[in-house]
DNA sequence: TCTGAAATTGAAAATCATTTTCAATTATAC
DNA sequence: GTATAATTGAAAATGATTTTCAATTTCAGA
């Protein structure tokens, strides 16, 4: 945690954008939690401590944090932008219930590997990646089958 | 074409719904192109044909396409959502330049076999999924190189 | 073919996430 | 310390999408 604060000073100071008060309250509520989180989520959890931080501050920290590389959006399906821990994050893709909204975070390294290859056969050269694998959790097909016996 | 138009009667009857002038135009408008339209892009050349549709129902009518299952979204790194046919398409993946905002689609038949293996693995069942890779296509890998020089 | 209930329409207003504006405040290089 | 350039919060603006609602249309059944 101390090492991603260094990171975000790091980061401003490269763009002379200035360390402020609000900005570090607005990364430790970040770092602070393990969900990812929307814009709006988070700025409920600052505003428990900090309610005199606005609402637009916070969106403009986050995509500071962004771009910091501490976090990335995810994509849920629905159309709210969410963030996940970056920094000190090992990469992984997800698997998304189409019925209860919960997810799974996996990896797989042979995939990794063939999206690598896959993406320089086309001489693209790649940066990152989303894959998002929609579908039915154990719990949700389970609770069909019991409701159709 | 016919075709789909048939998908599309069909799956409005079964869900009870109209086969309305405005719906079948508007999917004539959206079989006519092979670009990646967003609702707005298509509420424009809807209109040009038939100035009398609204926005709302092109709106409304997109869903149902997707709906039948003839158009899938595809995330282009905008915020926008995008559709693309998706009946008679075969399932593909994008590579997204971040530069210029063009994109290759792409298939892999080894990554779709691992994706499935990988899901089942967690007794999770796979509907659909999405890959984008982000990065930079050739032509705008050699532009960064000439500017260099 | 006619009728009526239910679905659909277009236009405008509403919503929702996100971004911008701007005057007041604050951080920081000197 | 002080100048100045960046940042702030609140409110307004934006832009995509959705809803509202009275008027119109579809279509199943008579
Ligand atoms: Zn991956
Ligand atoms: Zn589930
Ligand atoms: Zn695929
Ligand atoms: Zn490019």
């Amino acid at each position: 945690m101390q090492k991603e604060i260094e990171v975000f000073k790091d980061s401003l100071k490269k763009a002379n954008q200035k360390i402020t008060h609000q900005r570090l309250k607005i990364l430790q509520s970040f770092l602070n939690t393990e969900k990812h989180v929307s814009c709006d989520e988070l700025y409920q959890m600052v505003r428990r401590q900090n309610p005199e931080i606005g609402y637009a501050t916070v969106y403009r920290t986050l995509k500071l944090i962004q771009g910091a590389g501490l976090a990335r959006e995810v994509d849920l399906g629905d159309k709210i932008s969410r963030l996940e821990h970056e920094y000190g994050h090992k990469h992984h893709d997800h698997l998304i219930c189409l019925e209860c909204g919960k997810f799974l975070e996996v990896f797989d390294p042979e995939i990794e590997e063939l999206q690598e290859r896959l993406a320089k056969k086309q001489n693209f050269t790649p940066v990152r990646h989303k894959m998002d694998i929609f579908g039915y959790c154990q719990k949700c097909q389970e609770k069909e089958r019991d409701g159709h016996k």
